[in-house]
DNA sequence: GACCGTTTTGTAACTAGTTTCAAATGTCAA
DNA sequence: TTGACATTTGAAACTAGTTACAAAACGGTC
């Protein structure tokens, strides 16, 4: 059996040998730099095809130093609000030939410490995280591989790492400041999962600020489903509500189906306003009044942020992006039209 | 000014001479290997320390022949049933110790050959794309890197690649039998974009074999605001159907908010069927009749095959998962309960 | 044909790790 | 104290590319 049938695969001499060349011709015409005959390319060509030479990426990233590999750590994939970012995010680095790798956390920092640590070593040359808290131990280990650290979906001048995003608690007060001008005091509050996540944890203590004591809070897990469970709940215990405040579209919605199902009107037994702005809240019946978060936006400005930094070397400044209040049918004037 | 200011990063041979080891004891402590004295590795941990060493994978690739990545193409992100595929896909992955890049298509198979020259460029060790329509050119490349490629969304025995997936012309024969079981007949389709998706074109190719010329087939952008101008526009221009099969929840869920908008009730006036099971179509008023289609199975399955593919070097075979229908209160019987 | 400058090409030294094999050292029993 | 054996360690070769520099080869003039 010759010695090609059980060689896996041909390297650089091998097509070196084949053509009858050095290898830095075939280096040469493998990267088609200019200064190489046109019979010598040729027949490198045509050895290349023969021998079915395929540069190992690895070998030449031990040269450049460069995998083009960008890291994206989220705590999900399965929202709505995160696969737009990261679309957004994905367009953006291909447009500077860098690639995404993506890993999902759960909102635990340990675990998104630890999924960091597998995307060094796999050679991410920078990392995109989600809000500004982290495990202890993540820092040092950014250190310590010298990489850039862009964080988004929260804007924060102050922290260690630029934030690229919009302020939360601020998207929070824009949704509460609307319902309190249409007249509505008696509000009720629906929440995701505020454990490990600081950006909803902004938001509540926003409106704990604002409205005190009296906030009637619920927190149930990020689902439409569950939202609408705790409508049910809500609407049982605190009849004398006259408007709801979902952190999330997601739960606004959940919210707003249970409405429909109880006949509950929206917005004259209840006005109900969301944050996030998903598509699909402006086609819901009513349409959701919500706080527009740029999501898609905010993806884009960090995939460009994050490729010059890594690129050039030069680090980034926070960018606050502007959450937007979008009024639609779902929220009125407290006491009906 | 010291070398070591100078000089960008610490490699093996560097921490060696700190330590006064050799380079083979350093790369035995960095890789934890047996055989290597107390002494010795405190010595060669603190030198490693001191200097800041992290290996390179790339250069660790280079030995090993092993990325650890593997691709994959989307048409987007951004919809519901690719972020829950791929959140399971990225999930399963982890456990195999494999990471997941991600490349979205949209649907046009030039850039998804073009995205998947990228991934192998980069290294990629498999590929997991949508569908089975590929590119000419792509086998060729496939076969030129001897990278495994798995096929998901779809179940096709016959296929060229191993497919992980459902039966879409049976997902949609589902959605019409039950549909005529309840006595319907005058039944209208909205499809979302059928170019450059060979699954929507399975779906409608089915329909048209099941039910002939009389099919009343609307095509639009997979969006629930397109799916809601469509619904609008098919009532005006039909208002004899009594059913409308949505060959996804994303366009029922259009649908049936744009008829609690005008007042159609569903199903009393229109029964209302869509294919995907999304979670939220669960929770909404009526909640909607739909086949599910088990997309986290499909992410998990396809991961743990590809895994073993690329680890075992066993290629894998086609699997099928079975789509089912799950009746909720969008659809009722011909002529109203 | 010698000279000069340009264009090609090759040699060998890099990049940064792992791995093999031999040598050195250490431990224990006779 | 020596031999037998196990444990550590190191030199050098290996992975697969790129690249600096030197050397040919080539083209045109004198």
């Amino acid at each position: 059996m010759p010695r090609q049938m059980i060689k896996k695969r041909a390297n650089v001499r091998d097509v070196a040998q084949a053509a009858g060349v050095s290898v830095a011709t075939v280096s040469r015409v493998m990267n088609n730099t200019a200064g190489v005959s046109a019979r010598t390319l040729a027949r490198v060509s045509a050895a290349v095809e023969a021998l079915n030479f395929v540069p190992r990426p690895a070998a030449r990233a031990i040269n450049s130093g460069r995998t083009h590999l960008v890291g994206a750590l989220v705590p999900t994939l399965d929202h709505a609000i995160f696969s737009r970012f990261l679309n957004a995010l994905e367009t953006e680095l291909t447009l500077h030939g860098l690639s995404l790798v993506v890993a999902t956390t759960d909102n635990d920092p340990e675990r998104e410490l630890a999924r960091a640590q597998g995307l060094l070593d796999l050679g991410a040359e920078g990392l995109i995280v989600s809000g500004v808290t982290r495990a202890p131990g993540f820092e040092g280990l950014r250190a310590r591989h010298g990489v850039p650290v862009v964080a988004t979906s929260t804007f924060q001048p102050d922290a260690e790492v630029p934030t690229i995003g919009y302020d939360n608690r601020a998207a929070a007060r824009l949704a509460l400041d609307h319902l309190w001008s249409l007249g509505h005091r008696r509000i009720a509050v629906l929440s995701g999962p505020v454990a490990g996540n600081d950006r909803t944890h902004a938001r509540v203590s926003a409106l704990r600020a604002a409205a005190g004591e009296g906030l009637i809070l619920s927190e149930v897990s990020l689902s439409v489903a569950a939202a609408a469970e705790a409508m049910s709940d809500l609407w049982a215990a605190h009849p004398h509500i006259t408007a709801l405040l979902c952190l999330s579209d997601v739960l606004a919605q959940g919210a707003l189906f249970r409405c429909q199902a109880m006949g509950v009107a929206v917005p004259g037994a209840l006005s109900i306003i969301g944050i996030d702005d998903l598509p699909s809240s402006a086609s819901t019946t009513p349409p959701l009044t919500s706080v527009h978060l740029p999501v898609g936006r905010m993806g884009q400005i960090a995939g460009q942020r994050l490729a010059r930094w890594v690129e050039q070397e030069e680090p980034t400044v926070p960018e606050q992006l502007s959450a937007h209040l979008i009024v639609r049918q779902s929220t009125g004037p407290f006491g009906g039209v």
